[in-house]
DNA sequence: TTAGCTGCAAAAGCTTTGCTCTGTT
DNA sequence: AACAGAGCAAAGCTTTTGCAGCTAA
């Protein structure tokens, strides 16, 4: 995998950005910060990182997938409904694991639970 | 809210279907089934569905979201990668919502955890 | 009767793809 | 020099919308 000036960019900007962000936030602040690399060459950059496991993909209802960067440990997260902003959920994998009856074991997958941070609600 | 033949023929399939389906699924079926129901009008009774809170959206990664119709209790599923079996994740809301920090709440969603069963680990 | 629904067709996103040219290695 | 990658534009898909005509209540 070739390092070029839009690769970089867009990593950058996922490291950046310190929370999952959409497929459109990338494509916008892309176009926002570099005019000059396309639309086209973020989308094919993302899938590629998807296939190559860097990029871990957050389902969410309503507006496609969140994304991030790919981190050693497994956490989850918390949509607002309100302000849409979204937080890590520290600890929540090993209480997810408890949700399972004896016996069962949980692959590792993003959960996004949603509602109102404590601010919203 | 109107009781239309759409309307009917669309829960009816919802009902029917007896797992999560797709919007696409939803289309296709009224499609093959009753061609004379637009699919506009297929959209805009699941958008209804939803905000009334009749329907339950299950956010999914690369294909859209799953949709069933709401239940009385919330639960939540677990399915089993290898044996495909689904089975009820009997008070994992509870824990669930410990997930969560301080002051957060959580919406009624409906979660699915994969991986393998007692029986197939 | 009449407001809510529906069908139709067109528009609006968002994402993908073909092709050619460019920049990395 | 090779060839993966990028740019551009057009196509592809799913979902939404405007509007005129229906139909359930």
């Amino acid at each position: 995998m070739r390092k070029t000036q839009a690769r970089q960019a867009i990593v950058e900007l996922l490291a950046k950005a310190h929370r999952p962000v959409t497929a459109r936030e990338i494509v916008d602040g892309i176009a926002k910060s570099r005019p000059d690399i396309n639309k086209s060459t973020v989308y094919r950059f993302i899938k590629s990182l998807l296939d190559t496991n860097q990029l871990v993909a957050i389902p969410l209802v309503g507006k496609g997938a969140l994304y991030e960067l790919r981190t050693d440990a497994l956490h989850h997260h918390f949509a607002c409904e309100k302000c849409q902003d979204v937080v890590c959920l520290d600890g929540a994998d090993v209480q997810l694991r408890r949700m399972v009856p004896q016996g069962f074991s949980v692959s590792p997958q993003h959960v996004v639970l949603s509602g109102l941070c404590a601010k919203c609600s």
